[in-house]
DNA sequence: CAATAAAGTGAGTGAGTACTTACTTCTGGT
DNA sequence: ACCAGAAGTAAGTACTCACTCACTTTATTG
C-alpha cells in the first residue's frame, strides 16, 4: 500500500513543521505553548512580546528561543498542527459512509459537517482565533493554507455535491462556484461568531438557521422570478 | 425640522472624531493620510512604524504627532470618517424609494444594495482592508462600530424585510435572525474577497451567484423535507 | 507689514523588542 | 555512579518603537 503524504509541492517551513513531531514536549515547553496560544488569541501575534509569553509561562525567555529559534516559528508551530487536525484524512471515510446511505439527504450531510467542525472549533477556540487573525497578515500562512484547503477539502466536497446535483435538486452552476458560496457563508459564520464576537459556542437554533440558509441557497429556484 | 445627530450614547474618542472636520487638511497632512492608509492596509497597524509612515509621506515623524498626538488616534482618524460614509443617511431615501415601487422585488433590492456597497468598497479598498483587519484587535473600534451598524442599518433593512415578509415569500423566522444570516454571508463575501484574497473587484457572475444564494437562502422552503 | 498663530522639523529619549551568549541544571542510558 | 546531551536560564546585545522638545518656517489676519 502506497501512502502519499506529500500534498504540497513547495518545500517550505510549513511542510517542515507539518512533518515534525509535536509529542514528547517538556512540561515547560507545554506551558510555553499554552501561554503563547492564549496571548496570541487575546492580543494578536504582533502585540505579544516573547518576554510576556515567558512571564505567563513562568519560564525564561531564552527557553522559548532554545526550542523555537524565532518568534515566527513559534507561531507556525502552534498553528500548523491545528490546521493538520482541522482537515483530517479520516473525513474521507466519514463522507463516503454518509453518501453511501441511500436515504441520506444533503441537509443531513451539511448538518453533520457543520456541527462536527463547529464542535472542533469550540474545543480549540483560542488557536482557531489565532489562525484567523494571523492568516490575514502572514503571507506564508495564507499561501500555504489556501492550497492545503482546496486540495484536501474541495475533492471531498465535490464528491458530495456531485451526488446531490445528479438528483437535480441543486442549482445549475459549476460545482466550484457552489462550493465557493458554501464556504463563503460558513467562513463568515465561524469567523464572525468565534473571532469577531468572541462567542464560546453557537446555539442550535442558529446552526439550524444556517443549515436552512445553505440548503435553500444552493437549491434550484422553485419559481423563476426573472 | 429636528435633526437627531447623536446616535451613540457613549462619549468616546470615536464620537469626537465623528464630529470633527476632515476637510482643510494641509498638503503634507494629506500625504500622511495616504501613506498611513497604504501601509496599514498592506502590513497592518502593528507592523507599521510611524517612522515608516513619515518616510513614505516624505514628512518628518514629528509632523504626524503634531496633528494626531498618538499613533492610535491616527488610525481612528482614518477609519472613522470611512465608517461614517459607509452607512450614509441618504440610504434611507433610496430604500424608501425602492420599496415604494409596487413592482419592486426583493431580488432587485438586494442586487442594488450589494452592487452599490461593493462599488463603494472597491473605490476605497485600502481603507476597507484597514477597517476589517483592525476591528479584530481594537476593542474600541469594535465596540463602537457594532452598535453603529445595528442602529443605522438594522432599522432600514428591517423595513425592507418586513415588506417582503408580508408577501409570504420569506422564511418564517424573526427578522433579526434573517438579517443575521444575510449579513453573515455578505460580511464573509466582502471580507474574503477584498481582505483575504486581496481582490481588486468582484465580477458580475459571482455577484449574481451571491444574490441567488441570499434570495433562496431566506425564502420559504418550497418543499418541506423534515 | 508687523504680529500672531499654525505647521513643520532635527535630534533626541526611555522603554521595549527579538534574539544571543556563556553558563548551570536536569535526565536517561550504560 | 557517571557522563553526554538536552533543557533551562540570567544577563546581556543591538536595535526599533512611539513619542517629545526646542526651535524654524509658513500662513493668516487686523
Amino acid at each position: 500500500m502506497k501512502v502519499v503524504k506529500l500534498i504540497l509541492t513547495t518545500n517550505s517551513l510549513f511542510n517542515e513543521i507539518l512533518s515534525s513531531q509535536t509529542a514528547n514536549r517538556t512540561v515547560k515547553q507545554q506551558r510555553i505553548v499554552i501561554a503563547a496560544i492564549r496571548l496570541f488569541a487575546e492580543k494578536g501575534y504582533s502585540n505579544t512580546s516573547t518576554a510576556e509569553i515567558a512571564k505567563v509561562a513562568e519560564v525564561s525567555e531564552a527557553s522559548i528561543f532554545k526550542q523555537y529559534v524565532t518568534k515566527d516559528r513559534l507561531l507556525l508551530s502552534l498553528v500548523v498542527p491545528y490546521i493538520k487536525e482541522f482537515f483530517p484524512s479520516k473525513a474521507n471515510e466519514t463522507i463516503n459512509q454518509i453518501i453511501s446511505k441511500a436515504d441520506s439527504t444533503f441537509e443531513g450531510f451539511i448538518r453533520a459537517f457543520l456541527k462536527n467542525r463547529i464542535a472542533f472549533i469550540v474545543e480549540n477556540r483560542e488557536i482557531f482565533q489565532v489562525l484567523i487573525k494571523e492568516i490575514i497578515y502572514k503571507e506564508e500562512l495564507k499561501n500555504e493554507l489556501l492550497p492545503y484547503f482546496s486540495e484536501l477539502v474541495t475533492p471531498l466536497m465535490t464528491k458530495v455535491i456531485e451526488l446531490f446535483k445528479e438528483r437535480g435538486e441543486l442549482i445549475d452552476i459549476p460545482i466550484t462556484r457552489i462550493l465557493k458560496l458554501i464556504f463563503t457563508f460558513i467562513g463568515g459564520f465561524v469567523a464572525s461568531r468565534f473571532v469577531l464576537l468572541n462567542q464560546e459556542s453557537i446555539n442550535d437554533e442558529e446552526i439550524e438557521d444556517a443549515i436552512h440558509f445553505i440548503i435553500n441557497g444552493i437549491q434550484k429556484a422553485s419559481f423563476d422570478n426573472k
